[in-house]
RNA sequence: GGGGUCGUGGUGCAGCUGGUUAGCACAUCGGCCUGUCAAGCCGAAGGUCGCGGGUUCGAGCCCCGUCGGCCCCGCCA
């Protein structure tokens, strides 16, 4: 490299004019007009246009560039001419007239275009990955996740937090995620575990005095992936000490209202609203509702058990739930589109779906017949319906058909165009219960997670009625999805001993698993609580992606696996030997 | 573990109910072109259709298996 960068790719402008300069940045676009040639230079930058005229001494040289090399170009900067100026590019006033060009790499043509909306298949973005953060998109996406990491280092800084790091070898726990395990050579037979999030740890900053902490903080779970879920993601984590719910609330808000300010230039209500989860589930059928539309859950049962149709009179009997939603100006629905329907939520898993078209105050279809004037009044009020509206009715197990009715609510909202993308939606979820009936371990489980802290009345029903304990948890729901969740944590050993009960951990498996927790919280633990953000999750929604990998620099495949470097790998036999540990086949398990 | 979907020149896609030399766009290479900005025009090269097996006179197209990407269920306190 002969020469020192004066200035990036993004930033001369007619200030510039008449100065010298040096540029350097990958050749993104080259335009040869037989005399003329053009080239568009490129880094994080921006672009700016060289300007290589065939008197240039460089003009020969020039010619041979291609998309993609390395190189530096020493001119002078120029005005373009009258009516060449291009309004889309921040130095799209100026040009550089070069004078002089040095390789500094040759690069072979890309196995897909940086440039342009030609984009490849994900499988071979993901092999070429240094390339497909090339384009710009990609650098948008991960400048946008620099600005927020950033924005909220400076707001717990602000408001007196510590960032403090915790261990990522730590001890295997039971309950929650499958753990990452790292073998350990020093202590060959043992394992460390990545951790799921440093919950304990925090706790344990808490009882050590270390009020207010947070943390930008890698998290591993070994579970299969999805869109919104990656084996190793990144939390904002956050924890107090003597505080109640609102005082987390308000830190949350406050943070969330300046990452909206500073990113989309949105200004968000505060407070959020809130609602309970039961409110939620029996509104909306999910305990992370999307509330930028509103077509809610409506149940119906009451109504329906008296009229006239066996199918939910005999549901209603039987203990299960009749309800649907109310899909606006839908009654036009062709048979098939009706029926199509009907598959989808079949294929869900539900019994069907049975569709009532609304008439001018009536029923009409097929089902109509079975409903009386009254019934039919009543259902319409209920939905509060008009005419030219569709009816779509579930009658199911209540958890099955909320879960249908569910999907259905926000397939219809798809459908119907009812939702606002450029719309923010920030809801508070309170009043979770404590624990869920596990039908396959035959328990109970922690919804949260168990340092979860019940509502101080109900700590008495934790040992006697556990399925009716509230928690003193909360969930952050931004347009659909969990961006965020916490809770007031125990604080008392004996309170901590009720949970481990609750949940059937033994006293001796509490002792081994989680006795360092217990022996803490008996050496003056504070009343202490907080939250943790899903970091990537949060920037998907800002950055208006689909997946989480287009805001992860590296991340994994659906298969949990990295294209480019191809993790996971196979391991020399020397390694497993000083781990103490041995591969068996498959079918020897 | 299960379900769905995709896999065709370097890339993105098309390929009718299975039937002659598998199309298009971009990229690449060459030529022309002094003002373009995802330059333009002309031309060329480049694929046997993820892999294996099967059905058939004949398969990119049908069937079975397998591998890989993506989406979903289970799982993810």
């Amino acid at each position: 490299m002969k020469w020192k960068r004066t200035h990036t790719c993004g930033e001369l402008s007619a200030n510039n004019i008449d100065e010298n300069v040096v540029l350097m940045g990958w050749v993104a676009s080259r335009r040869d007009h037989g005399g003329i040639i053009f080239i568009d230079l490129r880094d994080r930058w921006g672009l700016t246009q060289i300007n290589i005229r065939p008197e240039s001494s460089v003009y020969e040289e020039a010619k041979k560039l291609r998309n993609e090399w390395v190189v530096a170009f020493k001119g002078i900067v120029e005005s373009r001419p009258d009516g060449m100026t291009n309004a889309n590019l921040a130095t799209g006033e100026i040009e550089v007239m070069a004078t002089e060009l040095e390789v500094l790499n040759a690069a072979l043509t890309p196995p897909f275009n940086i440039v342009g909306d030609n984009v490849a298949s994900e499988d071979l973005r993901l092999k070429y990955r240094y390339l497909d953060l090339r384009r710009q998109e990609m650098q948008q996406n991960l400048v946008m996740r620099h600005k927020v990491a950033q924005l909220a280092r400076n707001y717990f800084s602000e408001n007196d937090f510590l960032e403090i790091e915790t261990p990522c070898l730590m001890k295997s726990t039971p309950e929650g995620a499958r753990d990452f395990l790292v073998p350990s050579r020093l202590s060959r037979g043992k394992f460390y575990a990545l951790p799921q999030s440093p919950q304990t740890y925090k706790q344990l900053l808490m009882i050590a005095g270390f009020d207010r902490y947070f943390q930008i903080v890698r998290c591993f779970r070994d579970e299969d992936l999805r869109a919104d879920r990656q084996p190793e993601f990144t939390q904002i984590d956050v924890e107090m000490s003597f505080i109640h719910e609102e005082d987390v609330f308000a830190i949350v808000e406050g943070l969330m209202e300046r990452i909206l300010r500073e990113t989309l230039d949105i200004e968000i209500p505060r407070p959020f609203s809130r609602l309970s989860y039961d409110e939620a589930m029996r509104t909306y059928g999910t305990d992370r509702p999307d509330r930028r539309f509103d077509l809610p859950l409506v149940d119906v049962s009451g109504i329906v058990k008296s009229s006239g149709y066996g199918i939910f009179v005999q549901a209603v009997a039987s203990g299960k739930t009749v309800a649907g939603i109310c899909a606006p100006g839908c009654a036009s629905y062709s048979r098939k589109q009706q029926d199509d329907l009907a598959a989808w939520a079949r294929q869900r898993g539900a019994a069907g779906l049975i569709i009532v078209k609304v008439g001018a105050g009536t029923l009409e279809g097929s089902v109509a017949k079975y409903f009386d004037e009254q019934q039919a009044a009543a259902m319409i009020a209920a939905f509060q319906a008009r005419e030219g509206d569709l009816l779509l009715l579930c009658a199911d197990e209540r958890d099955l058909m909320r879960q249908v009715l569910a999907e259905l609510r926000g397939e219809m909202a798809k459908r119907l165009g009812l939702i606002d993308d450029q719309k923010i939606s920030l809801t508070w979820i309170v009043d979770f219960p404590l624990f869920e009936w596990s039908q396959e371990r035959n328990r109970y489980v922690a919804l949260h997670h168990p340092f979860t802290s019940p509502v101080a009345e109900d700590v008495e029903k934790m040992t006697t009625d556990p399925g009716t304990v509230r928690a003193r948890a909360y969930d952050l729901v931004l347009n659909g999805l969990e961006i965020a969740g916490g809770s007031i944590r125990i604080s008392r050993q004996d309170v901590q001993q009720k949970m481990f009960q609750a949940l059937k951990i033994s006293p001796q498996e509490a002792e081994q698993k989680f006795g360092f927790l217990l022996e803490a919280l008996s050496y003056g633990a504070p009343p202490h609580g907080g939250i943790a953000f899903g970091f990537d999750r949060l920037i998907m929604i800002l950055a208006g992606c689909q997946s989480i990998r287009d805001v992860i620099a590296f991340p994994k495949t659906a298969s949990a696996t990295s294209l480019m470097d191809g993790a996971p790998s196979e391991v020399d036999a020397e390694q497993l030997i000083e781990l103490g540990l041995q591969m068996k086949e498959r079918s020897l398990l």
